[in-house]
DNA sequence: CGGAATCTTGACCAAGTTCAAGCGGTGTGG
DNA sequence: CCACACCGCTTGAACTTGGTCAAGATTCCG
């Protein structure tokens, strides 16, 4: 459902873009552990990521403790660009992960590849509005679960890197209605859970017709 | 809570930016009536354009009538640029509307100028997630109030161009419930309600304390 | 003045949250 | 090697927020 605007993999190097531009040669690679934090809300914007492997996490969080996970970055995708000088949230490596950096020389010469990256990411950030608005529980998880599978090149049977909190916290939902819609979708035969984190998508068209 | 990320005025023409560019020159202007389409989803992207005066809401429709806002734009906004070949949005003029319209040509040199625009849309876009991902409804009402308020140059006494439908349709709850939230703010005295649309913050701090 | 939007209000209802308990796998220390 | 604690996940029951449905009130205009 809104696995329509992603495309499979991003990059600073299309290797037969339109553009032809790529940024040049060697950039650091660092690896985090799970948990570990990429940046925080309020440090400076100085560098963007792409993610090698792994997954990371990007979110904001209320002074009471609520969480809101904007969105998920998995193998291939770039994050780390904002609009101002100072991060509004918080990134963190879900997974084991490793990251391509880019610093800032290549962020300001590469604006015709930084703004095909960040009109993608305002279209995923809207197509997720979209979700978060007005969609119910169930069409939130079968959209969540098509869009991560598209975003996995269109495989059938998908591990998830994230918990089911940071599910809940992507989705706008809480912990147990996440659960309770997995168990739910198992029950009727649209997916199949291996465990918690492995999942099949049996039914993808019965999948695709929940989220409206 | 989420003006913070917002310019009081977007411009392809910055006076004094840091870039020094600007677009030049004859664009054309277009008038719009309320409830006229801008474009349409399905559109070829071949044009962004630039409130002039008027409000512009942009929505997508779910196929049972369902609709999401995902933004509105103001006198001195800019919207229309988006990651495709073709609008996954429809543009609708909400009051009567004035438009610079910026045609292909500009947009494709401008990338810097445009990258900028789309970065602080995207922060609007996430700063929108988490409200509605993760606010309850008075949270939701005060900080759209406190944006719009900040939008149109911190007024204390502010004009909704938009209806209550529009207004539940971007926070994501129905007309009964933005009317009974704001009636609610009235009798506590945090708002003062001339008519419907003409809405006084009284209490600027109170209404930001809302929104956590 | 009449009619149509738009907005407000009330009573009831339901989806999803909250609270609480239990399950299952994993890792650790006795 | 087993016991135990921990963590992530699931499940159930009661509750709450916001939605639905229905009726009025207001405003806007012709």
């Amino acid at each position: 459902m809104y696995a329509a605007s992603q495309p499979a993999v991003q990059s600073f190097q299309p290797s037969d873009s339109a553009t032809g531009a790529s940024i040049p040669g060697p950039h650091l690679v660092a690896a985090y552990k799970p948990g570990r934090e990429i940046y925080a809300e309020g440090d400076a914007v100085e560098r963007c990521y792409q993610v090698a492997t792994g997954a990371v996490r990007i979110y904001r969080l209320l002074s009471d403790g609520r969480r809101q996970v904007v969105s998920f970055h998995l193998a291939g995708e770039m994050f780390g660009f904002e609009a101002g000088a100072r991060h509004r949230f918080f990134a963190e490596a879900i997974t084991e992960t490793r990251l391509a950096v880019f610093g800032r020389r290549p962020m300001q010469e590469y604006s015709r590849e930084l703004l095909a990256l960040a009109l993608a990411g305002l279209a995923r950030a809207q197509e997720h509005l979209l979700v978060i608005g007005r969609q119910c529980a169930v069409e939130r998880i079968a959209a969540f679960l098509l869009d991560i599978s598209y975003r996995q090149g269109d495989v059938r049977q998908l591990k998830l890197p994230m918990s089911r909190q940071d599910i809940a916290d992507y989705l706008g939902l809480t912990i147990e209605t996440v659960s309770r819609v997995m168990t739910r979708l198992k029950e009727r035969g649209l997916i199949g859970l291996r465990d918690a984190r492995t999942v099949d998508i049996t039914k993808p068209d019965a999948l695709r017709s929940l989220c409206s």
